[in-house]
This record gives C-alpha cells, sequence and structure tokens, in this order.
DNA sequence: GCCAACGTTGGC
DNA sequence: GCCAACGTTGGC
C-alpha cells in the first residue's frame, strides 16, 4: 500500500528564488535552510508529496504555486561551499547537518493566495503560515486544509 | 526602514 | 542549565 500523500508549505523571497524561476528551470534543489525544525520536515518528505510554494518578503506575501517532492535526503550542498552565505563550518561531509529535497514545478496558481486570504480562511492551527510570528520557512499542511487552499486556488479569479 | 517575534550563541 | 545578548525573519 503507497504511503498517504503529505502536504507542506515551504517558503522563499521570489527576489531570491520564485516560482517563475522554478517554473522556468522545472526542478530545483531547495537550498539554504538552516533551521533545525524546518530541516526535520525536510527530512520527513517523501517523493510524491505536493508542497505549496509561498512568496515571502513579497507585495502581496502569499501562496502562488503547488510543487511536488522528486528526490529525498539529498544533502545540501551549500553547506560545504565557503562561498556560499549557506556555508556551515560545523558541518563535515561525513555527517552533514543539513538535508533537504529537490523538488518540481507543477503549477502557478491563477491568482495568489494571499498571507490576508488565508488569514480570512484559516485559523492559525489550521494553517501555521498564518500564526503571527511564525518564521518557520518549511511546515506541514493537514490535507483537508490543503485541499481546500487548492479549491480556492482554481476557482476563477 | 521599523520592529516584533523568535532562534542561536556563549558566558557563567 | 539559565538567560542576556545578538542575529535573522518577515509582515507592515
Amino acid at each position: 500500500m503507497p504511503h498517504a500523500l503529505n502536504y507542506w508549505l515551504m517558503k522563499s523571497e521570489p527576489n531570491v528564488y520564485s516560482i517563475a524561476d522554478l517554473q522556468r528551470e522545472h526542478q530545483t534543489i531547495w537550498e539554504g535552510v538552516r533551521n533545525y525544525q524546518a530541516r526535520n520536515f525536510l527530512r520527513e518528505m517523501k517523493v510524491g508529496d505536493l508542497a505549496f510554494f509561498y512568496h515571502s518578503n513579497a507585495t502581496p506575501p502569499g501562496i502562488v504555486g503547488l510543487m511536488r517532492i522528486v528526490k529525498t535526503d539529498i544533502v545540501d550542498p551549500t553547506q560545504f561551499d565557503v562561498k556560499s552565505k549557506y556555508y556551515d563550518d560545523k558541518s563535515t561531509p561525513a555527517s552533514p547537518r543539513w538535508q533537504t529535497v529537490e523538488v518540481e514545478f507543477v503549477e502557478t496558481f491563477p491568482t495568489i493566495l494571499s498571507l490576508e486570504t488565508l488569514k480570512e480562511k484559516f485559523s492559525d492551527e489550521e494553517l501555521l503560515v498564518v500564526k503571527r510570528g511564525n518564521r518557520l520557512s518549511v511546515m506541514p499542511v493537514a490535507e483537508k486544509v490543503a485541499e481546500k487552499i487548492i479549491a480556492i486556488a482554481s476557482q476563477i479569479p
């Protein structure tokens, strides 16, 4: 029996890496997560899981599309790159600290689901990203909530 | 640019 | 193990 499909939400600042970048490149390694809670969620991901792409530090911030996890347990190469801002001198190839996943583009939603809209539709218990002060860049999304997000996103604008 | 929230670091 | 200082995130 196949594992249940899990849903996630992953944040990126569009001036660093946007959904348009992912659409053009088709797939990417999700580099640069340096928070243990977020990394632990990355470690839990399974091939086939779906993740909402969230633009943070954007105008407006919000969910802009969907991607799929295509490879898991990737050692984030930037942790060993001394020229990278994500370089971690406490991490060694023998025991790397930071794992991540490879994602592929699925779709850009016809309209952005702004943080304001998400706050209207969901409580902070249903959807962690609407919680005030939340800084986690990778988080799980409950299946029912995910289905509702997709339904809202699919409506004709 | 401001600043609230919160994670990390390091002295003790 | 506590906690003050510091750095970062990210909405506004």
